[in-house]
RNA sequence: GGUUCCUUAGCUCAGUUGGCUAGAGCGUACGAUUCACAUUCGUAAGGUCAUUGGUUCGAGCCCAAUAGGAACCACCA
């Protein structure tokens, strides 16, 4: 294939990705095959944190797949079996409230249809969009193998999902509990804590007069579901109405509560009286357990008043507000308003709806044990994170984890596979009352709900229970959720119509997705990692750990690799509303995908939010575009070195072996077909063995900015541009072809389709780059290599002398001329070509010009006397800053300390400085003499 | 209120167990140019490493305090 003048990333990477894909190059057991031989083998297991099926990736997707992508490749070149698996997830909600939008435009409403009919229209709905995100995935490059690709609403996850929630139940770790829930009246569903999103709003603060208190309140719609008022019990000026009841004056007429005293009042706050309404406030419900008050609802799952309310009932919870403030003005109930107290007030975190407390039934996890366990494996250390101090803010959150809420009353789930007991069997009156009773509960349409009334429930339950089927257990477990009722030993059951958290699922993924079965030797389980954003740590990663040891004793991954937020390019949150969301497919249609992956992985490291902006995704294009074309001059070379050379049959004979290496049967440390015929050659061996050791060594950490930055300054700033430039002079065809070979390989992680694209256009490589091995240790002499450093001094002070001189001098070239020095004389041509001079020459015994700082070598640049005296100042100096920097030397040397306790290796570099500065400023004062 | 993190060049960020002259990309200035690459090459300017104190032979790094910023957790009615 021909080397286009510049890489176009659109020409390659489709065509690349295909047939990636199709070899069979993302299958860890294809890969298993072929480098069985490398010294770490082994398998590597890495997970997607699964995007929503439905959706489109956004910039953190973009980081975590570099991120990934570049583990999984990398260790896949390190000859592991590499399992990179990826995911879609069914997004419950998210997807949800896309359908819900969908259908309210279509003029429909949920409550039209059942909960199957709702599944099977949205399981078409997702069928229909879905495709988009995969192809992302790809476009971004992931190496992971297809035919794995695990959904979450997938049969393998549900079983598992069952399983593990039969046992628990079984464990007794699973109850349904009565407990105030958060809840979005507009979509009708409870959250998790950890779904709530608090803002900071101005809400009046109403003074209210209450019986014989004044109390301050944000919401004194909520008055009528009041039943105690609480004060502080070291407060002295309450303590006399502690344990009374008072009568309280009301916009629907007067009540009746009683006082209480609790530690929860902050007497500092308002006038340290609160009214206790346990339907509707968290605190409010603690009070209220503590002091078994009854349980008033005011407030419907609509978000409107109820019966409760009186003359307010079906207001919609807002305008009740404004209406009951108003009255009680009218009544001057008010003493005062503060209009700008500030409140969090919590939001559903998809519609923005104010969450209302509210009074539920739902499936809870008592996780107490999954927690304490979780902790003792962390304690042990048997998790590694980056960045490590993540491990103390998860055990935080584990120690004082509440029980979870994994009931979620939307349709686009996993159901539930719990079955309520029914007495709806036969068509007798009691059980028809029963379940009248009961739907109005679960509804809570009715008024109140006070442990009286929860009584007379239970006994009537228990009363038809008795008639039914008295043994029969009021919930069982059973994995047929198609069915909306069930029948076990002649009792009937309905279906719990509620669906689980996809969090619950989700805390599944490493097991489902490596296909763990207990009992079963798993080679990916636990997962080498899990890479994902630290914004999840608790909702996922917490959970992952804690279900991971409960099912299958052991950790589910051995590292946590969290990446922060991607910020835009003047650090701020990317958000729609502001605008300046970017996309990272329109970055990779337009700079490529390579280009995109070294762009964001550029300055990344764990757990931090950093900014990303365009320009490093041009770096990372420029970046390719010069690997590009250090190919592309390399082939030119091959090709002209084929052609008639006398040295055929040599280069030939070197080929032979090169393409044994190619084939990845030549094992690490063994002999690569080139010879070092000068110190250029040796230096670039030693760069680039020790440029792969430290990536080794990135890798074992993570350290992507590092990584990027130390590989591209090797390619461009050392191999292109002292390497392929000294190679102008001497070609050494052999060593060209390994050294480009290792270069693609070191670089093929990060960006692997243009090394690809090279690999495959170049005329002696075969196979795919990413099957091949990564790259052994370079030979070279290393004396030869320091000579070469010495050499590149010696340029780049000739360099920067001349560019001094640049201005003064006109465009006219000088040339360079050396004394006694054998590395200038034995490769004067090369110094000269990487110089740009035109010429190079002994001064043969006569130096003249100005001569170059450079420690150890004469080298003279042929400059007219007058250059010469202009430069005196210059050469002054240069003086004082050597001696300045000889002085900061010495003063180390002349502290006793310093020469008895630093190390020996130092003490001894400190000494050589020395003597080396001396020399250089002895030599600068004769040139300054002889000028 | 609690926890964690951050403060290094004009901008965005690296900087490993403390070690000599603190790096990169972009930007800036000057210069180059048929002969792989203008998505190029060369050279340079730009930093009291937030502040103050401490530990140490030696601190950007460790400790303490202060100032500013961010994220997460909790949720004061």
């Amino acid at each position: 294939m021909k080397f286009t003048k510049s890489y176009g990333p659109e020409e390659f990477e489709p065509q690349i990705y295909r047939e990636w894909e199709e070899s069979g190059a993302f299958l860890p057991k294809k890969q298993a095959i072929q480098s069985c031989e490398d010294e770490t083998d082994g398998s590597y297991s890495i997970v997607m944190p699964p995007p929503n099926a439905n959706g489109n990736l956004h910039i953190g997707h973009g980081l975590t797949i570099a991120i990934e992508d570049s583990l999984a490749r990398y260790y896949r070149l390190r000859g592991r079996s590499t399992w990179y698996i990826p995911g879609a997830d069914h997004a419950g909600f998210e997807t949800w409230v896309v359908y819900e939008r969908a259908l309210e435009k279509e003029g429909h409403s949920r409550f039209e249809y059942s909960r199957d009919e709702l599944y099977a229209r949205v399981w078409d709905f997702v069928e229909q969009q879905r495709g988009n995100m995969e192809l992302q995935v790809r476009a971004l490059g992931a190496s992971c193998a297809w035919t794995d690709l695990t959904f979450t609403l997938d049969e393998n996850v549900v079983s598992r999902v069952y399983q593990t929630f039969e046992r628990m139940w079984n464990d007794g770790m699973i109850y349904r509990g009565e407990k105030l829930v958060n809840f979005c009246p507009k979509h009708q569903t409870a959250f998790a804590d950890i779904e709530v999103d608090y803002r900071e709003e101005k809400a009046p603060l109403y003074y209210i007069k209450y019986g014989p208190f004044t109390l301050a309140t944000t919401r004194p719609e909520t008055k009528f579901g009041d039943t105690a008022v609480a004060v502080n019990p070291n407060d002295e000026r309450y303590q006399e109405w502690v344990g009374k009841t008072i009568t309280v004056e009301g916009v629907n007429g007067p009540f009746e509560v009683e006082v209480i005293a609790d530690e929860m009042v902050d007497m500092e706050f308002g006038t340290g009286v609160v009214k206790i309404t346990p339907a509707h406030d968290f605190n409010d419900w603690e009070v209220g357990q503590r002091h078994n008050l009854r349980v008033v609802q005011v407030i419907d799952e609509e978000g409107k008043m109820t019966e409760a309310a009186g003359r307010f009932a079906g207001m919609p919870v807002q305008e009740a507000r404004k209406a009951v403030v108003k009255a009680m003005k009218e009544m001057g109930m008010i003493v005062k308003i503060d209009e700008n107290y500030v409140t969090k007030v919590p939001h559903c975190y998809k519609c923005g709806a104010v969450i209302e407390p509210m009074l539920k039934e739902q499936w809870f996890i008592d996780v107490k044990r999954l927690a304490r366990e979780a902790i003792k494996h962390l304690d042990d250390n048997e998790i590694k994170f980056y960045p490590s101090s993540k491990k103390r803010v998860l055990i935080e959150y584990l120690k004082n984890l509440k029980d979870w809420n994994i009931s979620r009353q939307i349709p686009w789930g996993i159901p539930i596979p719990m079955f309520r007991k029914t007495a709806l069997a036969s068509s007798s009156a009691s059980s028809s009352s029963l379940d009248a009773l009961l739907s109005r509960r679960m509804s809570n349409t009715s008024p109140s709900a006070t442990p009286d009334s929860l009584n007379k429930l239970e006994d009537q339950r228990r009363f038809c229970e008795q008639e039914h089927a008295p043994d029969a257990p009021e919930w069982i477990f059973d994995t047929r959720t198609n069915l909306p009722e069930i029948e076990v030993g002649g009792v009937k059951y309905v279906r719990d119509e509620d669906t689980f958290d996809t969090w619950f699922s989700s805390s599944q993924w490493p097991m489902v997705c490596t296909d763990y079965l207990e009992g079963r030797e798993n080679a990916y389980y636990p997962l080498n990692v899990m890479e994902t954003g630290a914004d999840i740590l608790f909702a996922w990663v917490a959970r992952m750990i804690m279900m991971g040891v409960y099912t299958t004793g052991e950790v589910p991954f051995r590292e946590v690799y969290l990446h922060g937020l991607v910020l835009d390019a003047h650090g701020k949150k990317m958000s729609k509303s502001k605008g300046n969301v970017v996309n990272p497919i329109e970055l990779v249609t337009k700079y490529g995908s390579d280009a995109f992956r070294l762009g964001i992985l550029r300055g990344r490291s764990a757990g931090m939010n950093q900014a990303f902006s365009e320009n490093s995704v041009v770096a990372g294009r420029n970046l390719c575009n010069k690997l590009w074309n250090i190919s592309r001059f390399i082939q030119g070379m091959v090709d002209e070195s084929k052609s008639g050379s006398v040295e055929a049959m040599e280069i030939a004979q070197a080929e032979m072996k090169a393409e044994i290496v190619n084939e990845g049967q030549v094992r690490a440390g063994a002999e690569l077909p080139y010879s070092t015929d000068n110190m250029g050659e040796d230096w670039i061996c030693r760069q680039l063995t020790a440029c792969k050791e430290k990536l080794e060594d990135d890798f074992a950490n993570y350290r992507f900015a590092e990584a990027v930055e130390r590989v591209t300054a090797t390619i461009w700033d050392e191999y292109a541009d002292w390497f392929i430039e000294s190679q102008k002079i001497y070609k050494n065809i052999p060593l060209l072809k390994v050294t480009l070979e290792m270069i693609l390989k070191i670089l093929h992680p990060f960006a692997p389709f243009v090394t690809e694209a090279i690999w495959r256009s170049l005329s002696w490589t075969d196979g795919l780059l990413m099957m091949q091995k990564w790259p052994p240790r370079l030979k070279f002499d290393p004396i030869s290599a320091e000579n070469f450093d010495n050499l590149v001094a010696v340029v780049v002070e000739a360099r920067r002398v001349l560019n001094e001189l640049s201005v003064a001098s006109k465009g006219k070239r000088y040339g360079l001329l050396y004394g006694d020095d054998a590395l200038v004389d034995d490769n004067g041509l090369l110094v000269a070509s990487l110089a740009k001079v035109p010429s190079i020459a002994s001064c043969e015994g006569q130096p003249k010009g100005l001569r170059l700082a450079v420690a150890n070598h004469e080298v003279y640049l042929d400059v007219p006397q007058e250059v010469v005296t202009k430069h005196r100042e210059v050469l002054e100096e240069r003086i004082l800053a050597v001696g300045r920097e000889l002085d900061a030397l010495n003063l180390r040397m002349t502290n006793p300390n310093y020469v008895d306790k630093a190390p020996a290796k130092l003490v001894q570099q400190t000494r050589d400085g020395i003597k080396e500065k001396e020399e250089l400023i002895a030599r600068l004062r004769k040139e300054l003499e002889v000028i």
